[in-house]
RNA sequence: GGCGUUAUAGCUCAGUUGGUUAGAGCGAACGACUCAUAAUCGUUAGGUCGGUGGUUCAAGUCCACCUAACGCCA
């Protein structure tokens, strides 16, 4: 049995994500952990929120409430919606975990021991007001360079000029807007991450099948400039990890935390550590998966992210992991997604533009939404979402190809042959062939999706969708029945079955829509198909079956026209 | 400004290391069927692959330049 270990980008605590954070990570890392867990294998699959940094602290000021508190409501909105999307998360963990503390403080106190970790005093903006450094992006000014009056720290949006908070004239507070503002030194700590970057770059050049996009990308931090930089890990902040050596104190680093980057990827691990903790399990359970000397060594672990977040995966956090000097598992097949437009721009979630989660569960299910997504992944370049396609392909697909295969079988045999499988004669010809055809096509299937090939898999199943409308096109049941029953009885069981062997085929994509073909067989599971003879034959004469309920309804002119109207503006 | 990505039928996208008449789904037209959510199945019509110029016996597929859109610059 294969070991796979799955981690998606952990969503930021900040906030509902819109529908192309979603596709860009945590729905797609779900449907290779529903694929390979049906497939019978052994699976971890965690994500997390990421809840550390200013952004945090400043949206639970807006909400007006502790930032501990604004965390632990988010987490739970978070958790509920990823529910609603039916993401099977094994933990759904949290960065501010205990767990994540002692890791982070843990990695730390190895790195420095490794003596990667220098200390660097430079000058910070102290807002006075605000009682607290602000970092460059929430200082606002006037640019020196084009005159534009709300530039800030780090950039000039206007111009575009890169800025020094220093250069801005009559610099503010972009949070309370004071200009009691004053340069501060302070200390910080630094990951010498350019001592690394021979061993990052072998260890870059080991991976020979990861895609180009994603090596090159690698590669250009690596050797442009100067090459790889040193990093701070550490921030002038209240909320986050404390900067700590292990279990001990770091002197001269009182009141300070770890920067949300460094803490972020290692909730990877120690969410592994959660959810042991959440199951009663002891530390061997989470380290069988993580360690490569206590059992991890047979463990294949795929990362799945949006391509902004490939330079953190692919050098930050393996620097953190090689810098420690101990048998950590690294990552061996790293999905990257392009991002995802709406309606000719692009969604966002600081101008609230495109569908939120909350909204696309208030407006329809989630296989409708997966469905879509997931034969739309921005796999090779960015994608496009409108609501003509979203409404033709739903229609065409789920409720007219499979949706609709499930009710005309399942109606023809109830009115022809009672509400239970007919017997009828042995397969001939016809059936052989589709068999054959059938074969084929699932082994074209499990090759996409375990290569992750997620629009291939998409556009592979439902060819296998329509190969059962094929089927029963060509050798029409309605019309064998008038003179040779028995034979008409034969297609028909092979018809039920085919609606079994969709819904089993189906469950990474569309769940629920798969457990309820299974249900209306009287089946609450079925496994993943080793050959085709095998699982067409899982239905047997006599066994009672139920009409199903409309799978799919379609999705009407009035009711696109209506939600493209609706969700054309900002969101509140 | 630097770097990078993308540009293929009306729409959304495939097109391995360059090699016979460039593919799929949707949409369209026509036909078949009538079990089914007016669903299904079949046939046909549509691209010379953003532009220009090169390399080659041969380029959508390599090179240069140009145009457009987008992204990144810690």
């Amino acid at each position: 049995m294969e070991r796979h270990l799955i981690t998606s980008a952990i969503p930021y605590i900040n906030g509902i994500k819109h529908l192309g954070n979603l596709v860009g990570s945590q729905l797609p890392a779900d449907l290779y952990a529903r694929y390979q867990r049906a497939k019978g294998n052994e699976v971890l699959f965690l994500c997390a929120t990421d809840e550390h940094g200013t952004p945090a602290e400043l949206a639970a000021a807006k909400a007006g409430k502790p930032v501990a508190e604004y965390c632990a409501e988010m987490h739970e909105v978070q958790a509920a919606l990823a529910k609603g999307f039916r993401l099977s998360f094994d933990h759904f963990g949290r960065s501010s975990s205990p767990q994540n503390h002692a890791l982070t403080q843990h990695f730390a106190g190895q790195l420095d021991a490794e003596g990667l970790i220098s200390e660097v005093s430079e000058k910070q903006v102290y807002s006075n007001t605000d009682g607290r450094f602000l970092p460059d992006r929430y200082i606002e000014g006037t640019c020196p360079n084009c005159g534009y009056d709300k530039a800030r720290g780090d950039q000039c949006e206007n111009c575009t000029k890169q800025l020094d908070p220093t250069d801005l004239i009559e610099p503010r507070s972009a949070i309370s807007g004071s200009t009691d503002l004053e340069v501060r030194e302070t200390k910080h700590l630094y990951l010498r991450q350019s001592v690394l970057k021979d061993r990052l770059d072998a260890w870059i050049d080991s991976k020979s099948d990861w895609p180009v996009l994603t090596t090159s990308i690698a590669k250009k931090w690596l050797h442009d400039g100067n090459g790889l930089q040193d990093r701070g890990i550490t921030r002038d902040l209240n909320w986050g990890i404390p900067v700590r050596k292990g279990n001990a104190d770091w002197p001269g680093m009182e009141g300070k935390v770890f920067y949300v980057w460094f803490d972020a990827p290692i909730e990877y691990i120690a969410c592994a550590s959660e959810w042991c903790d959440a199951q009663g399990l002891d530390d061997a359970a989470w380290e069988r998966w993580w360690r490569t000397d206590k059992g991890a060594g047979d463990v294949r672990y795929t990362q799945f992210m949006g391509k902004d977040n490939v330079p953190f995966h692919t050098l930050s956090f393996p620097a953190t992991i090689l810098g420690s000097n101990e048998p950590w598992k690294m990552v061996d097949h790293l999905k990257s997604f392009n991002f995802l437009n709406y309606d000719g721009g692009q969604f966002s979630t600081s101008q609230g533009r495109g569908i939120f989660m909350d909204q696309a569960l208030e407006i329809l299910p989630s296989d409708y939404w997966r469905w879509w997504l997931l034969s739309h992944a921005p796999e090779n370049s960015d994608s496009e979402f409108t609501w003509e396609n979203f409404q033709s392909t739903v229609n065409k697909d789920l409720a007219d190809v499979l949706g609709n295969f499930v009710s005309r079988i399942t109606k023809f045999c109830r009115s022809k042959f009672g509400e239970a499988v007919p017997a009828g004669c042995a397969f001939g010809e016809e059936e052989e062939a589709l068999i054959a055809s059938l074969n084929a096509r699932l082994a074209e299937y499990e090759k996409h999706m375990s290569a992750m090939e997620v629009r291939k898999s998409a556009q592979e199943l439902r060819a296998i969708w329509t190969s059962g409308n094929e089927y029963l096109q060509s050798v029409a049941p309605w019309t064998t029945f008038k003179t040779d029953p028995d034979r008409a009885a034969m297609q028909t069981r092979l018809g039920l079955n085919l609606a079994v062997l969709f819904g089993v085929l189906s469950s990474p994509f569309v769940p629920d829509a798969s457990a309820r073909i299974l249900e209306s067989f009287g089946r609450s599971s079925q496994p993943w198909p080793q050959n085709m003879q095998d699982i067409l034959g899982t239905l047997q004469p006599e066994d009672p079956f139920t009409v199903p309920e409309v799978l799919f309804a379609k999705i009407t002119d009035d009711q696109r026209d209506d939600w493209q109207a609706r969700f054309s503006g900002q969101r509140d």
